[in-house]
DNA sequence: CCCGGTGATACCCGCCGGGTATGACAGGGC
DNA sequence: GCCCTGTCATACCCGGCGGGTATCACCGGG
């Protein structure tokens, strides 16, 4: 009477997330009338109104809101445990792949002195590197897809991992060559925000974009163009020179915060593999 | 297909903890039949084995171990959805009671202190003290039972949880008033250790006392007691002076790890409640 | 006033989760 | 060697419930 099913789980987020019992049913493969009627069990059964239905629609209350976070965690979780079970039984031996999620932007010049020295322990396990895109390692830690991540303060959050600071390193404004402003030896933040004729390049953040007159990126190829085209600007970190093209100029900021390379986990996790390739990491 | 039921979930650690169809399905309160063939099912959507059934018992593969583990935290997040979703339904607003666990062990000052500042507040939500065990603020939250912690470094571990530093404070060792070492100014941790007639008391650590001469402590009470008796001496922090006993004299302890008091939430908490309560921590 | 679109209700069916009875198999005691 | 015991697996049956189709109740808009 007091145990969630991850289907009843399953069906509440895609009813939270669409707000739309019709759109909902559909992504779930199902017909509308069963879904009504499981959310309405559910309800009975938490004994807590979960959606107000107006005509027109349907809304979250506070319990609704709850589950629905609550409940994408849990299912998350639920993931994670089938993923990595499946993992674990692929080739039998304790020992097996460990996959490892990076930013496809990021340097490969710490990874690959990872990759390196992890091969070259005694028993290592198979890497399997997954690039990801910037912000979207939490989530593929939590859901299985991911045992490990390279992480960077302060754009990713380690909130729920556990983690191992690695390297400190300063940021750079990428500018076109040609600009005025690439001339300087270096800039501070400010100068490089809100210049009239070069605004800053927008990133998504977990698929929403925020606000402002830059260009929406998608790629870091489309940004370097946009650059070189001397359309934006952007801020990266040092390690970005190694991808820079003849056309861009990395002038360092002298006030950004310092970004600080992680490798986080999640805190729960008791692999020996993982110990091993984290134990490498911080000797580097 | 590749989605695990909660219900399989808990069939499976069942069996894991158990080792033992017949004694896994008594405490599922199902027959046995039924368990062997959905844990059956379950290796077979998997595609893994996850049990060795030798002759006499049972033992886990290694994708066991993992889902064991896995499952575990996953029917933790389950539990934690289900109630807190309720206890956000109960009183209807979005100001909604929080559980904080505490030890019930440790001092209160700091705990008074925080729930008056807290009451304080313009509009604060209503807190249920929960009195816990000396280590299992951790579970507590991972499975909703609790929504924030005081948790006391390092003797809890944070891993896996938000955290915000209170206060640290030194150790003591609280020892019979007659004892000689009771005389002296202050001890060292090799100083209490190894007493001939006067071994450490053992706490329980999740359930499983570590070995050594000295009694087991099931409370504070009986330690209390025991102490006064002249037969065991204890290590606790500073604050710890606040309920010693007529009997009981404390020594401050020079070379033992300052122990520092936390308050912690889990990493994905977004409660507006939670926030109020930490920033209000955060000011003592 | 009717129509379109929403979620809820009514009703039916087939699957599957669970129960009971029994089997296969290996040790241990006599 | 025998049987007895304790283990997990198999065979079979049944009832509940999850899902489908058809339809309703409701409301806003042209």
């Amino acid at each position: 009477m007091d145990t969630l099913e991850t289907r009843e789980l399953r069906y509440f987020v895609a009813v939270a997330e669409e707000l739309h019992f019709g759109r909902a049913a559909e992504r779930l493969g199902m017909a509308q009338p069963p879904l009504s009627r499981a959310i309405q069990q559910l309800e009975r059964r938490l004994g807590v109104s979960l959606l107000e239905r107006n005509r027109r629609g349907v809304r979250l209350t506070g319990a609704g809101e709850v589950l629905l976070h609550e409940g994408r965690a849990a299912l998350d979780a639920t993931s994670a445990a089938a993923r990595r079970t499946r993992r674990a039984g692929g080739t039998g031996g304790p020992r097996n792949r460990l996959v490892l999620a990076v930013k496809a932007a990021a340097s490969h010049e710490l990874l690959r002195k990872l990759l390196d020295a992890y091969a070259a322990e005694p028993d290592a396990a198979e890497i399997e590197v997954l690039p990801c895109g910037m912000c979207e390692q939490p989530e593929l830690l939590r859901d299985g897809r991911a045992d490990v991540a390279l992480m960077h303060a302060p754009f990713n959050s380690l909130a729920g991992f556990d983690s191992e600071e690695l390297t400190t390193e300063g940021q750079i404004a990428v500018l076109p060559a040609g600009h005025p402003l690439a001339a300087h030896p270096a800039l501070s933040l400010a100068d490089v925000t809100d210049i009239p004729d070069l605004p800053l390049a927008r990133w998504p953040n977990h698929g929403v974009y925020p606000p402002g007159p830059g260009p929406e990126i998608h790629n870091q190829t489309q940004l370097a163009q946009l650059i070189a085209l001397g359309r934006t600007v952007a801020i990266f970190p040092d390690s970005a020179r190694s991808w820079l093209w003849a056309g861009h100029t990395a002038v360092p900021l002298t006030d950004a915060p310092p970004v600080v390379t992680h490798i986080a986990w999640p805190a729960h996790s008791r692999s020996l593999a993982l110990a091993g390739l984290v134990r490498t990491a911080a000797r580097l």
